[in-house]
DNA sequence: GTGGAGAAGATTTTT
DNA sequence: TCTTCTCCAC
């Protein structure tokens, strides 16, 4: 009996797999991904006798490199280095420049130098800065580089990257660009390919066309590539649902496993799901429900979002026995269920961020606490970021740029910011946090300063601030609020899938394909119940509600009981008052 | 440099 | 519909 016993003949076949060539796992949804990741780390230390600094372990978010590592600690007592694509190129290139490695800065300050970049460039600019960033942004992140045709456009990036320099900085996207320029010296590139003979990679579909160069480049002797072409939803931002079907093309050697047994949905969900899918995916007929059948995918119509938000939240009252005085002289037609889930087993996952306001609304009415969970990065608050500028001034890292940036952005003078590092060198945060504007009794700044208080945040500060949720630390019973890109890697028991209308599932203008795998990762969440609803105020049902397969949904109009409230304009938006 | 008015945008997100 | 930027007057 060993901990392998525990693996189905595919993925055990993708944990023994010890050949010096690559191995492709394409895992659908709920197949046991990190299961197999973890358990084939733990496999090369505890039966190949691999060390564990040999293995590097590649993922995107710094959240499922922690999830890695736990996983892998709780197999095997040492764990090795479970890093990001972003975390890994820096420490390279600190590696390798020591003191002349320039300092990361993040998305806004990005763009406030490429707007600095226009203005020098005196171009006449088509279109805003932020979408010229963005599309210059996609340039970047493709391998091999793409030239713009457009001139313009060129010496605008040519400006942009003069200020990069000037300021000893680099971008995300600009980092990953310079550890593959650093590899190309093949003396490195020889110490780095003894140091991690075994790579391993997750999510390998979220991968942009660079991070495939950094891994070619590398190419290690032992490399495990993990992800899943339909899960790819990351286009905006330079990934390629084809790159794991162009990895196994361009490595005729590589050696493919795909998981076919999904234990998170039930056969319904996944027949739904399965029918959004591009005939040639693999997983649309491979996937087999282990769990076999359950309850039927939910669909739901109402005349209008507050009906639609209503309804959510009575149901979630009844799924989860919150039951209040309110919901009892609910007339509308919910599921009775009293009491099976708690609040945390249930997800409102929506396309975009502000669709949810009618819900929030009707959640904060009924009384039913709820989470939010967006990937609101602390930085974005303007206050904490003076804050994290002084705090960066005062350790050396970057000054000349961070109060250059304090002075135009915070409109601060140097007399105020010296004022503020001397605070800062006595130790009185709070009296500079509330000198700029803060309230150091906030939870968010009192959180805040504690991490900067307890752990030493260094050189690389954008790469490690987490989200405000991270860092409060939240478990509440509470519903959770998020995006479905927000929720992808994540399953609940109930998951309700609002504002299911043309224009907002697919997105107006969106890639038709995009938005079907986005709506394949939305259902796929589901352990349980998936509830669908849609208002016909705004948009009509989803198109791609009627791929759905007969005989696994069950669907319902419901009328409002009352009157039809007066609504002469047009579609919508629900606000919070 | 501050403040108000008016215009221009506007998915999705991690690092 | 709400937020953010820009420009102009003070």
């Amino acid at each position: 009996m060993t901990f392998l016993d525990a693996l189905n003949p595919a993925q055990r076949r993708a944990v023994e797999f010890f050949e010096p060539r690559p191995l492709v796992v394409v895992a659908g949804p709920g197949t046991g991904k990190t299961r197999v990741l973890s358990h084939k780390i733990a496999y090369l230390i505890k039966e190949k006798g691999v060390a564990p600094k040999e293995i590097l372990a590649i993922t995107f978010t710094n959240f499922a490199a922690n999830e890695m590592r736990d996983r892998i600690e709780s197999l095997v007592q040492e764990s090795p280095l479970c890093t990001t694509f972003h975390a890994w190129a820096y420490t390279l290139i600190r590696e390798v420049l020591g003191e002349e490695a320039p300092f990361i800065i993040d998305e806004l300050d990005a763009l406030a130098l490429f707007k600095e970049a226009i203005k020098l460039s005196g171009l006449k600019s088509a279109g805003s800065a932020r979408q010229l960033f963005k599309e210059i942004g996609l340039i970047r992140q493709s391998y091999p580089p793409k030239r713009s045709e457009d001139w313009g456009k060129r010496s605008l990036f040519l400006f942009y990257q003069a200020l990069l320099s000037r300021h000893r900085v680099v971008d995300f996207d600009e980092l990953m660009l310079l550890a593959l320029s650093l590899l190309k010296d093949e003396s490195l590139l020889k110490t780095i390919r003894k140091r991690w003979p075994h790579v391993l990679v997750d999510e390998f579909q979220d991968v942009n066309g660079v991070q495939v160069a950094l891994l070619e480049r590398l190419s290690p002797k032992y490399l495990t590539l993990i992800g899943d072409p339909d899960q790819s939803i990351y286009a905006f931002r330079g990934s390629d649902p084809r790159a794991l079907e162009r990895f196994v093309s361009t490595h005729p050697d590589a050696e493919v496993i795909t998981l076919e047994t999904a234990y998170r949905c039930h056969g319904e969900v996944l027949g739904c799901a399965a029918s959004l899918l591009s005939d040639k995916s693999a997983s649309k007929k491979a996937l087999k429900a282990e769990k076999g059948h359950g309850p039927k995918v939910e669909i739901r119509g109402f005349p209008g979002p507050r009906e639609e938000a209503r309804w959510i939240a009575r149901t979630i009252e009844s799924l989860t026995g919150a039951l209040s005085f309110e919901a009892i002289n609910f007339s509308g037609n919910v599921p009775t269920e009293d009491g099976a889930f708690s609040l945390g087993d249930v997800a409102i996952l929506t396309r975009t961020r502000s669709s949810v306001n009618a819900i929030k609304e009707a959640l904060s009415r009924a009384g039913i606490p709820f989470l939010e969970t967006y990937g609101h990065t602390l930085a974005q608050d303007r206050c904490l970021r003076s804050f994290i500028r002084l705090i960066s001034i005062s350790r050396g890292e970057n000054p000349a740029f961070h109060k250059r940036r304090l002075e135009e952005e915070a409109h601060m003078g140097p007399n105020e910011i010296d004022e503020c590092l001397r605070a800062i060198s006595k130790g009185e945060l709070k009296e500079v946090l509330r000198k700029i504007g803060g309230d150091p009794e906030d939870a968010l700044y009192r959180a805040f300063l504690k991490q900067v208080t307890t752990t030493n945040i260094t050189g690389a500060m954008p790469l490690e601030l987490g989200s405000d949720v991270d860092l409060l630390g939240v478990r509440l019973d509470a519903v959770h609020l998020m995006t479905i890109h927000g929720a992808k890697g994540l399953e609940f028991p109930v998951v309700f899938i609002p504002r299911c209308e043309s224009g907002m599932i697919p997105i107006e203008g969106g890639d038709e394909e995009e938005e079907r795998r986005l709506f394949y990762v939305a259902i796929t969440r589901a352990v349980t119940r998936l509830y669908i609803t849609y208002s016909s105020a705004s948009g009509g049902k989803s198109p791609f509600l009627e791929r759905f397969p007969e005989g696994l949904y069950l669907e319902e109009f419901i009328k409002s009981k009352k009157k039809a409230p007066r609504r002469p304009k047009g579609p919508r938006q629900g606000s919070l008052f």
